[in-house]
DNA sequence: TCCTTATGTACAA
DNA sequence: TGTACCTAAGGAC
């Protein structure tokens, strides 16, 4: 569900099934109607994703900008599609496929201009090519926030949500109530790197895994799990579970209303 | 059947 | 910092 690896792979999924075919365009549910009934009948002509915001273009100058937000969800099928349910915002349908997008935050037909406006206030995306770790580095290298604050916020660095976060902290061992100007140029350098081979591999298996193969359970000589979200990680969603690698406890606190977990004794301030 | 929870964000105070 | 918004699953009754 929705990381910045989920909106990529979906711009992918998108792409694979309706570009360049004509395309039935509705909403059933009714939010986007007047947009859809302008749609109706075009091609996807590109689709494009940054961050947790992802772009359908239709024609010259047309895009659909969806954001999922927290419970947004999208389900692919094959032709024929079945009666849509009342909650399907945005229903795409072709000879082949269609999908069918619930509960996004937001849904909307925008120009060009305004699409490139999100760009702006957008940071860089580990998962596009053109990113510049840098740009993120400057605000966290001059901020009195926590790390832990700074990687959700997608105005410093775009994509990176509460699994990542929690996960890429655990993995370089750092206390996420460190300050951003206590992170260090190689530690950072370190960070980026790695969020963009996790997501990478998140996009191309649909999911979220960060434990190494060393620290498997089978590896470690534990009993096997299944994380109930659908990948293998060390703290997310484990509070009061044994960390994989010291055994200690994990923790978990509120930060900016969103839930963190962490090994204390494995990231030390 | 009701309550809680969730991988998110925007806006008001 | 709190609250509103969008949906669906799982668990407590």
């Amino acid at each position: 569900m929705p990381e910045g690896h989920t909106i990529h792979r979906l711009a992918q999924d998108y792409a694979a099934a309706f570009l360049g075919t004509p395309t039935r365009v509705t909403s059933p549910q009714g939010k986007f109607s007047d947009a859809a009934a302008l749609l109706d009948g075009a091609e996807l002509t590109r689709t494009d994703a940054h961050g947790k915001h992802l772009f359908l273009g239709f024609r010259d100058t047309d895009w659909v900008h969806i954001h999922l937000g927290l419970f947004g969800k999208v389900g692919f099928g094959a032709a024929p599609a079945p009666p849509p349910t009342d909650t399907v915002r945005l229903r795409l349908a072709n000879s082949t496929s269609y999908v069918d997008l619930r509960g996004p935050t937001t849904c909307a037909l925008i120009t060009d201009a305004e699409k490139q406006a999100i760009h702006d206030r957008l940071g860089p995306d580990p998962l596009r090519e053109t990113s510049d770790p840098k740009a993120a580095y400057r605000r966290i290298s001059r901020s009195r926030t926590t790390i832990a604050a700074l990687l959700m916020d997608q105005k410093v660095i775009a994509g990176v949500g509460n699994v990542y976060r929690a996960e890429v902290l655990f993995r370089h061992r750092i206390d996420p109530y460190r300050a951003g100007r206590d992170i260090t140029p190689a530690q950072w350098d370190a960070i980026w790197a790695d969020l963009v081979a996790l997501m990478r591999e998140g996009v191309r298996n649909n999911r979220i895994d960060t434990v190494r193969p060393e620290h498997t359970p089978e590896a470690m000589g534990r009993p096997p799990r299944v994380d109930d979200h659908g990948g293998e990680v060390y703290v997310y969603r484990r509070a009061d579970q044994p960390c994989h690698i010291c055994g200690g406890e994990i923790r978990t606190a509120d930060l900016a209303a969103r839930n963190l977990f962490w090994c204390p004794q494995c990231q030390k301030p």
